[in-house]
DNA sequence: GCTCTTTCTTGAACGAGTCAAGAAAGAGCG
DNA sequence: CGCTCTTTCTTGACTCGTTCAAGAAAGAGC
């Protein structure tokens, strides 16, 4: 499995043990984008039977922290991971069904990054979800 | 009180039901912008000191359905609300502290609206969230 | 291997928000 | 103004994602 040791990689390069859980979490993360904690759980102990839940929110802490992967949270969701990071993309959320989809970036690197009045923050990160409807919830809303 | 008035119209106007929690809540999220739901609660109260969290819970739920209100909830806080609806402002939050700040939008009307791939979702709404540190946090971290 | 630190297991706890049943209060109408 | 019907509020229990805490296990350097 040649996965597994690009995730030690990845591990040792951020400065990180590496440990059974959390190389099964980047795995997870990485097949599973926009997955949430309870799925990445179960994701993980198709790997690990054993891992606590525990075990997989410090990874993903941790993990989150180093910037091995993002943590994204729309109103209303639960915490949702995802493995694309640094590429500045964003999010089309599903006001209906809740699904989320990848969104690329328009304007060109970090868009709108320039605040009209940043009162004196120094911003960092522009980050955009679009709300909408998935076509799923579209075509159930339409029948006809 | 002229502003207990036009809360009164602005119900009515939406077709709601005039109470005095709903009235109260919106003089409360109207005199305290981005207030988290038990800050709304403490203020209710100073107008209705037996007011029960269910029905402030309830008026705003009803005040954002019905557009009288807007709820946000940056990554990691709790739900938040405020009483500028329809300008299409976004904010600015400090990832040290949690402080919001209103950001007028930048690119004319609708920013960003336009996705550049939008998997077929219908999009309604493009929220953008600046994330960075507040003056009071930078100069807290910058001593010297 | 040994030792030290970090991480994981186990299980309890927290807190924002929701659910549910009955009481109270709007609002239209005679 | 009072009646009736519907909506809303009160009360209190409860859910669920997430965190806390103490001890056991497992990385990593030497």
């Amino acid at each position: 499995m040649p996965l597994a040791d690009d995730f030690e990689q990845l591990l040792r390069g951020a400065g990180l043990r590496v440990t059974r859980p959390r190389v099964a979490v980047l795995g997870a993360v990485r097949q599973h984008p926009h997955a949430d904690t309870e799925s990445v759980i179960g994701a993980v102990r198709g790997d690990l039977p054993d891992v606590s839940h525990q075990a997989v929110y410090d990874s993903l802490h941790t993990l989150t922290a180093a910037g091995l992967v993002r943590r994204i949270q729309p109103s209303g969701s639960v915490a949702r991971y995802e493995s694309r990071v640094d590429d500045n993309h964003h999010h089309v959320v599903c006001r209906s069904c809740g699904a989320i989809a990848d969104v690329d970036c328009a304007v060109g690197h970090t868009p709108c990054l320039t605040a009209s009045d940043d009162h004196g923050f120094v911003v960092d990160e522009a980050e955009v979800v679009y709300w909408g409807t998935c076509p799923g919830c579209a075509a159930a809303r339409t029948p006809q």
